[in-house]
DNA sequence: GCCGTTTTCGGCCCGACTGTTTTCAGTCG
């Protein structure tokens, strides 16, 4: 369910944008940022806490907590209501535009009345911008371009967003009496990355308690259709959900149906067709005596087809179905084969969460062993030093054997920098216990040098893990431009992973990058890229992300024992 | 607006890049 946290985050960061574009003062809109990192991501529920427990969130003191008090007992604040008043939607709407801040939104509301994205297209094409100062042809073409961008991602919602809401339905649903089975299905089952609406399953006798209940629940906006076999809604948040109630008898049709992709049923409907038989979500039938064959379950309708069962990320039409019928689908690599995460922060650089309460947190996750991998001097707004890095290396020393078995690693998120250099020398690095290099700027690098950069970083012989790879944000950023069959050959030879990381922002590599370095016989680390004890769950999507990718356990260098995850890190070397 | 102390107000992540400008503002990480 999504917490209250999120919701007041949201609007801290809101009154924040609002405070920056109506140019007040710079330093109070950063408070508000700062607040709302901080509520997004404190351990405790908010909607749990007094006052005194709100003022000792980070970065929250008196006038920041009386709002989310405010909040939480009448469900907004005045304040900001004012000053959401005071500006149009559409005009922050426009700082979403990658390189347009609040300071150009605001100008083009006020000097050309431009507020939404739409206008803004409409009065570049019209060439209204000329002369306004500020903007000049480059500007111009490099916002049309952003605009195409955003909005190639636009409906589409982050997979943790759409997680939330459907897990809080399918608990709901499952409450009500005469509910046999309920789950989510679609794109959300198969773990795309993105989702655009969520589908929910009931197998029930009668429909109407549920369809009842989903229009009634408090995130409900609007109704989009009510029927007897399905209904649809959207939430608050904009989120289509349709509900389908299945007859238990049709629960494994039905749930096959509706999990997709349209492209793997179009496959497995065309298999029925040549044994002469109907596959609907009602069941298998055969064709001509329209006798059930298959229904009840997703393994007998794909028995009935001579399949085995075939786990949903992997049904996508790419191969899965050949591979079933050769008996050699992969063994899929789980969530809870991870045996510990290799890419976490804590409030030394830019984590929110203290390494103590990020080592608990990692502990009960039940990890053999986790790193520390905070960043280092080179991202200069961390300010990290190697006086500070040795610092917690001591404690880290002091805390290892406190957190049971766990194993502490000290490691370093590295920069790669633009000629592919890293932070610190080699007779520093040697020091980690695990280096994870990352590229953080000059995305813009033409394909040759970033792909020189890339594997600069993999030849050096301390680096184990290569970050977030593209560097791509999703509905963002798009990911920087690399020869990657080189990068990946690169990544094979040194014996240097690539990150799955798990972060519903980036999921980096996505799921074809990872199909294409696996054939190159790339090592992968999935990782949280944590800043916040409540990040650490996130993994799960970055499980999805591997399984996508058709990854076994074997792949995944966090699922193997220490001693073997050791081996891998030193690189052939001593 | 928050924080930390120098306990009552001054500092707040800092540097670089881009596209504009003709010396810099805005944006980003």
């Amino acid at each position: 369910m999504p917490r209250a946290n999120d919701d007041a985050a949201a609007l801290l960061q809101e009154y924040a944008d609002l405070l920056a574009i109506t140019g007040g003062d710079a330093f109070k809109a950063r408070a508000y940022e700062k607040a709302a990192r901080a509520v997004g991501g404190y351990h405790a529920d908010i909607a749990t806490l007094d006052a005194k427990g709100l003022r000792e969130i980070p970065n929250v003191g008196k006038s920041i907590a009386d709002k989310v008090e405010e909040y939480l007992t009448t469900g907004r604040v005045a304040l900001i209501d004012e000053a959401r008043a005071a500006i149009p939607p559409g005009v922050r709407e426009l700082t979403a535009i990658p390189n347009l801040g609040p300071r150009k939104a605001m100008l083009l509301y006020d000097e050309l009345g431009i507020a939404s994205v739409d206008d803004l297209a409409a009065a570049i094409r019209a060439e209204r911008l000329r002369g306004l100062k500020g903007f000049g042809p480059k500007t111009e073409q490099n916002i049309l371009h952003s605009i195409d961008v955003l909005k190639r991602s636009s409906g589409r919602r982050l997979i943790n967003k759409a997680m939330d809401v459907a897990e809080q339905i399918v608990a709901d649903l499952s409450a009500i009496d005469g509910c046999e089975r309920c789950t989510y299905a679609g794109s959300l089952r198969r773990m795309r990355e993105t989702i655009g609406d969520v589908d929910i399953l009931v197998a029930a006798e009668s429909s109407a308690p549920f369809m009842a209940t989903l229009v009634d629940l408090p995130h409900t906006a609007e109704v989009i259709g009510h029927g007897d076999k399905k209904t649809s809604i959207r939430t608050d948040q904009g989120l289509q959900v349709d509900l389908r109630v299945l007859p238990p008898e049709s629960w494994g049709a039905g749930l096959q149906y509706f999990t997709g992709s349209k492209a793997h049923n179009i496959r497995t409907r065309e298999l029925a067709v040549r044994a002469k038989l109907k596959l609907s979500e009602y069941g298998l039938f055969e064709a001509e005596s329209g006798k059930t064959l298959a229904s009840r379950t997703e393994e007998d309708v794909y028995a009935r087809l001579g399949l085995p069962w075939i786990p949903p990320p992997l049904r996508e039409d790419r191969g899965e179905i050949e591979a079933a019928q050769r008996g050699e689908l992969p063994d899929l690599v789980t969530e809870a084969d991870i045996r510990g995460d290799l890419h976490t922060h804590t409030n030394l650089t830019d984590g929110l969460s203290s390494l103590e309460d990020m080592l608990a947190a990692a502990h009960a996750r039940g990890y053999a062993y986790y790193a520390v991998t905070d960043h280092a001097p080179d991202l200069v707004m961390q300010r990290m030093t190697t006086e500070k890095m040795l610092a917690q290396r001591e404690r880290i020393a002091e805390l290892q054997g406190q957190y049971g078995k766990m194993r502490i690693l000290h490691g370093t998120e590295l920069n790669i920098a633009p000629d592919g250099g890293l932070d610190w020398p080699d007779d520093i690095l040697a020091g980690f216990d695990i280096c994870v290099a990352s590229i953080h700027s000059h995305f813009n690098q033409n394909r040759a040098d970033i792909t020189k950069r890339l594997i600069r970083a993999c030849e050096n012989p301390h680096v184990a893990i290569i970050g977030h790879p593209t560097t791509r944000r999703i509905g963002k950023r798009p990911g920087i431009d690399a020869d990657w069959d080189a990068v990946f050959d690169a990544c094979a030879r040194t014996g240097t992973a690539l990150e799955i990381n798990s972060h519903p922002e980036r999921l980096d590599l996505r799921d074809e990058d990872i199909l294409r370095a696996k054939r190159h016989g790339v090592k992968f680390a999935v990782d949280s890229d944590s800043h916040s004890t409540t990040h650490l769950p996130y993994i799960r999507y970055g499980v999805g992300s591997a399984q996508r990718g058709w990854l076994e356990k074997d792949d995944v260098i966090n699922t193997w024992p220490l001693t073997k995850l050791r081996r891998f890190v030193r690189k052939g070397g001593s």
